[in-house]
DNA sequence: CCGTGCTTTTGAATCGTTTCATTAGCACGT
DNA sequence: ACGTGCTAATGAAACGATTCAAAAGCACGG
């Protein structure tokens, strides 16, 4: 039975040499010789030593760590977020470590007390409310601090988001070039900041083309269900009130439409009505007709907010920046262009 | 510009007591009187002082954090059961912080070292490969480990996984109960143990029961797209040649089927053809038949591996257990009793 | 005034590492 | 033999918390 940890000093100790000398071995081969340091090496092995990174860190006073406050891990754009994150930590010799908010305040502040007691070296925080106070205390304390998927109105963090406008606003011209003209959005009643930029896009796009009509038909949640629900309603309607091209504020509701349309009145996408949703869940390539979907940009995101905090670890005099990156179309035959029965 | 971190000693040093007295503040309040708590504690607020974790765990040789090293965050299985392991931990004073190998051994490796030199409580894994010389060197150092889904053969630590035999059994079992007879199984070749077994659960199920014929049909994937192919095949079939119940090796494959089957032929489900699937993934509730699936049950998996693991940390010598969970039936209408349609 | 039995406070020692000024060792030219 | 200029190895100090034996403070009875 192991009694006692295996220190530095025992490792010197079993190769016969200064702790100074194993710590070399450790952090600065090119100053051990080669003999000493296969030996040191060699006890390392042998008493199978693992670096006390309390102590290390400790006396350097900064750790190799990041801290990531996500709302939800089994949000794909977090998963995908985080993964970038790590790959781009790694190559900077860090390591990304994950906390789960699960879009509670409290367990978000558990996690960011933690983080700090640990002395990360900073932390990407997606927050659940305002975390203003929070994040202003944090950074008066020297934690540098990115937000994610967030700004900061009073721009004293730096932080890395989408444009749900510019979003909305591709999503309707890209129905409009495929030769759409009566437009339906689907989306809740602005619960969401987000719900109502997309919709804004949308009109802008609308009010850029001549002839152009838009229709907003509001759904009860932002699930299948509740797209099934609006898509019957418009399966119902007669021919000339149908739109030929809906843009759903995300891809559960079109999900949900499609299965109406599809099954209530025989109606085919993309020749009778084009269909378009919003961020490009897994299951929207898989669908009966695959969903044409806006996505953001989500690997380039975790990557940016990395190099923003490192910047600003490097130096912290650094300007904080607002990144603001434009969602992307990913085409699919839900709005394939050529196929539009011209009704 | 704040030039320092603060430390136990300025906060001393200001409210004008020794160090020992302000850690007996923050550790033992009832050794301090009140009037000498509420100064300190104001030094504290006024200071911004926050506790450095290193020192505190490099003092007392132990953290209050665990380890937990995940296949995939963007699995909601493993969403899920980080979720619970993280309420149980925060139950019993411990924080979850989490590492995604993302299938990779070298990153699961990483994040691995990461835990041990962070010195955590121990750790949860779900490992990506053979990880059995690795742990056993873990366990060596006494560091407390609790593998997660996937049970080590050898016995040399404690376990929490599914059993997929009987989760095979249970949904052919629930077919067979809803009066379905000619039943096909629906899986990749063996690519995974957990195919083999729900297979051989199936299998079982099927001798318990007179009269009742399986059909093994390989997919050459477990994803919609290679469901929509099986199903395909299975439309065409003449009347006498169709099963009247399907077992799908995951929800993937049985969506892909559903979709194929309801629109290439137009069957109808659950009156022509029961169908069930595996992991009840969320989307399985919204499909345009709702999907029957089993299910593990994630959130007593994660619990029940975050209290193993702190029995073996609170008594080392505590007895490896390998606790293996039955999955359960979600019952949907894509398997609903008294509509079979009798061919 | 002093001893006794409390509670409260003190501060040095400790944890395991890194750092860095110092010493040791060695080769070479004079 | 001795200084010079290297490289290699040494070991004490420092990091910031916790712990604990010892000291201080206090109330009270004799």
């Amino acid at each position: 039975m192991s009694s006692r940890p295996v220190s530095i000093k025992d490792v010197a100790d079993t190769a016969g040499v200064a702790v100074g000398t194993v710590s070399n071995v450790l952090n600065h081969p090119s100053r051990v010789s080669a003999a000493t340091r296969e030996r040191v090496q060699a006890a390392i092995d042998a008493l199978g030593f693992v670096r006390n990174d309390a102590a290390r860190q400790l006396r350097a006073g900064q750790s190799r760590t990041i801290g990531l406050v996500v709302l939800d891990v089994a949000n794909p754009f977090f998963a995908s977020l985080a993964r970038a994150a790590e790959d781009c930590a790694a190559e900077n010799g860090s390591t990304v470590v994950l906390g789960d908010s699960g879009q509670d305040a409290e367990r978000e502040a558990r996690y960011i007390d933690v983080f700090e007691q640990q002395r990360v070296q900073g932390m990407l925080i997606s927050p659940v409310g305002d975390v203003g106070p929070r994040v202003e205390a944090l950074r008066q304390r020297g934690m540098p601090v990115v937000l994610v998927d967030r700004v900061d109105p009073q721009r004293r963090c730096s932080s890395v988001s989408v444009d749900d406008v510019a979003g909305g606003y591709i999503a309707v011209r890209h129905l409009l070039e495929a030769g759409r003209r009566r437009i339906a959005f689907v989306g809740t009643r602005a619960d969401y900041r987000q719900v109502a930029d997309r919709l804004a896009g949308a009109r802008q796009a609308i009010e850029e083309h001549d002839g152009a009509v838009l229709e907003v038909l509001e759904a009860d949640a932002m699930t299948v269900l509740a797209g099934r629900d609006i898509g019957e309603t418009i399966a119902r309607r007669g021919h000339r009130e149908l739109p030929d091209g809906i843009f759903c504020a995300n891809d559960l509701l079109a999900i949900g439409v499609m299965q109406a349309v599809l099954l209530i009145r025989g109606l085919r996408i993309p020749e009778d009505l084009a269909l378009i949703g919003y961020d490009d869940i897994d299951f929207s390539a898989s669908t009966v007709v695959p969903l044409t979907s806006v996505r953001k940009p989500t690997e380039l995101m975790g990557r940016t907010a990395v190099e923003l905090l490192l910047e600003e670890i490097e130096g912290p005099a650094a300007r904080r920046r607002q990144v603001i990156f434009d969602p992307e179309l990913v085409e699919r035959r839900s709005t394939q262009a050529g196929v539009h029965a011209v009704g």
